[in-house]
DNA sequence: CGAACTGTACGACATTGATCGAACTACTCG
DNA sequence: CGAGTAGTTCGATCAATGTCGTACAGTTCG
């Protein structure tokens, strides 16, 4: 009973992605923020996505919000040695929903300074 | 002090729109129906969403929902007589976050059957 | 005017969601 | 092996959200 531990997640075909989970999951800054880090750096690890794309939160609250966003569809995780790697599942998103993701990475919102 | 009464919600200037704010508002499928239905029929009154949308809801609840449409920029009221016409603010939403209320409108997702 | 209709505001409530710290499992490297 | 690093899971909070019913304010129309 201890599969590969670190997981219990179910990431979705893309042919089942739901599109309320989606902006649900991409509805929520910290989350935005890691998932246009990611689409910007490509693979990165936790870690690296918490400290680089300025998350002030616990390892376990990240945990958490990358569940959401793996349960999703936004995004898959790969497991290399210790470290977990976060990708976007670019394709998958942009055959379900055209558009979508380059709408909503694109930007068009960047936070314009602090506020 | 009864201003027009129905109203305290502020409905942002296209400059001002969220993107999380956004996302978040279309992220409850109850919304993301309304704005499709108002997408598709134009210009509609609460009453009318409600019945065609096949939203199942009080009135109340309704409100609440239009209220969070509003303040996020989805769409704007407009008051004529005792009705209440709601109108995807289409353009703003196109200006600010090119491509996105199309991906969203257009479906992609379309529950497949009951589920 | 008064009944009927449209929609909002206000509480109340239950559910979901974000957040943290601690305990734990895996892997890496010295 | 043992120390350190990487993440997940668990349980506990506390805040946000969806939902309803009731009370209310404007409008329409008989």
């Amino acid at each position: 009973m201890l599969k590969s531990v670190t997981d219990d997640v179910i990431e979705p075909a893309a042919a089942d992605f739901q599109l309320p989970r989606v902006l649900a999951a991409l509805a929520d800054p910290h989350r935005l923020a890691a998932a246009r880090y990611v689409a910007g750096h490509g693979e990165s690890w936790c870690s690296q996505v918490i400290e680089e794309a300025a998350l002030a939160m616990s390892k376990s609250t990240f945990s958490h919000h990358l569940r959401i966003l793996r349960e999703a569809g936004v995004v898959t995780k790969r497991i290399v040695g210790a470290k977990g790697y976060m990708i976007l599942r670019k394709d998958d998103l942009d055959t379900r929903f055209p558009g979508l993701m380059d709408a909503i990475l694109h930007d068009g919102d960047r936070v314009p300074a602090a506020r």
